[in-house]
DNA sequence: TGTACATCAGTGAACGCGCGTTCACTGATGTAC
DNA sequence: TGTACATCAGTGAACGCGCGTTCACTGATGTAC
């Protein structure tokens, strides 16, 4: 025996949730089928219920996995800006490492990207409050930066939101432009002059008292 | 005799566009069926026909009749740019026409909003063309403001980009906060700070030459 | 104006198919003694 | 170590349902004369 059986079944759940991230790549884990991730898998559709409880129940868990990918990133990003010396290094470093991860966990970033605006409502709702988490994660670093001391924390979350949304719709403008790349080395570059722009305007910002 | 025939099929066309777009509020165009249509029309599922070759291009009608509504916001507030004063008040009255346009075409706003990443494949390449030319008249009317006349077209084509993506993201936060106004009335305050904070860094840009 | 014919939006039966879910089952793995 | 029993991931038949699409049709509206 090489396995034990709890082994088998984990591999079985992973082999599920890969299928899935797959399946739905296409087209949203609205328009999926249980039968469909079953076939895939090589189960029979009723083994699909020994592991989730329904597809939004497999979305949601997809959900938690794909911002394990998308925390990774930001723990890079945080890295990157310790070791950087200025602004315009944050800048750089920070938006490479962006496509570097949106290449890596290519599935899990376009999976976030449109179950976002097209999944059940739950799977919709958990993305979108892991993405405030983010957003608050962000506004306590920015606050750590030079010329951002007298700054409200409301302001700060205003400006992390922008930065979030902005860096949102060039991974997606990547994942659209997938194997182009001079189209994606264009888009990076317009994500730095855009971190750039917002952050000159942020270091003159003066939060209303 | 009250109507022609051509009257009659046009009222029935109405009322399928007018059926997909609030059926699919709650999910997508990828789940929505025909026969849920005729039904919610009130017509046999063959009839449906008559009118589209498929949900699909029911969908693309859809976009353009989105679209509409979507010019006729952009065309408000280049009006609201040429009353204003200052930058501020350019701000303020562009969102507040943001505001106003997404309530009273709720349901065009969403439809662009989900099916940009949800739809099928032929529906959001003709959203993202539509946005792209948005991004582009943006760009031109950016041009005609004091403090851009040395810019280069790529810095206008990027700064427009990253105003279009803030106001999307803003009218897709409004949709989902939908009937809670003090939830609404601050992110219309964010959006305008995230306005301001983009403009302060616009007028202290400088292309590279 | 009246008649004969053409058009065509909407009908209704029928098809084969994939769907989620139920149920009783099998047989390998795991455990208690 | 060997045996008897428990667990449980995966099976396979069956169900009723909604799906897109086909086809021949109906009958009111429109048109030519």
């Amino acid at each position: 025996m090489t396995e034990t059986r709890v082994e088998r079944k984990e591999r079985t759940r992973r082999a599920i949730l890969d299928a899935a991230l797959h399946l739905c790549e296409d087209s949203s884990l609205v328009a999926l089928s249980l039968r469909q991730v079953a076939k895939e898998v090589g189960i029979v559709p009723t083994a699909f219920y020994r592991h989730f409880e329904s597809i939004e129940a497999l979305g949601l868990a997809l959900v938690d996995e794909s911002f394990v990918s998308l925390r990774a990133m930001l723990r890079d990003v945080r890295r990157g800006e310790g070791a950087a010396g200025g602004f315009a290094d944050i800048v750089d470093s920070s938006v490479s490492i962006l496509v570097e991860h949106v290449h890596q966990q290519r599935q899990h970033f376009r999976f976030i990207a449109r179950e976002r605006a097209a999944g059940p409502p739950s799977v919709r709702e958990a993305i979108r409050h892991e993405i405030e988490l983010c957003e608050r994660e962000l506004a306590t670093d920015l606050a750590r930066l030079p010329g951002t001391e007298e700054w409200s924390s409301d302001d700060l979350r205003v400006l992390s939101n922008l930065i979030v949304t902005a860096m949102v719709a060039t991974a997606e403008a990547i994942l659209i432009n997938a194997r182009r790349p001079d189209v994606e080395k264009q888009l990076a570059e317009n994500a730095r002059t855009q971190l750039r722009m917002v952050l000159i305007g942020a270091l003159q910002w003066r939060s209303k008292p």
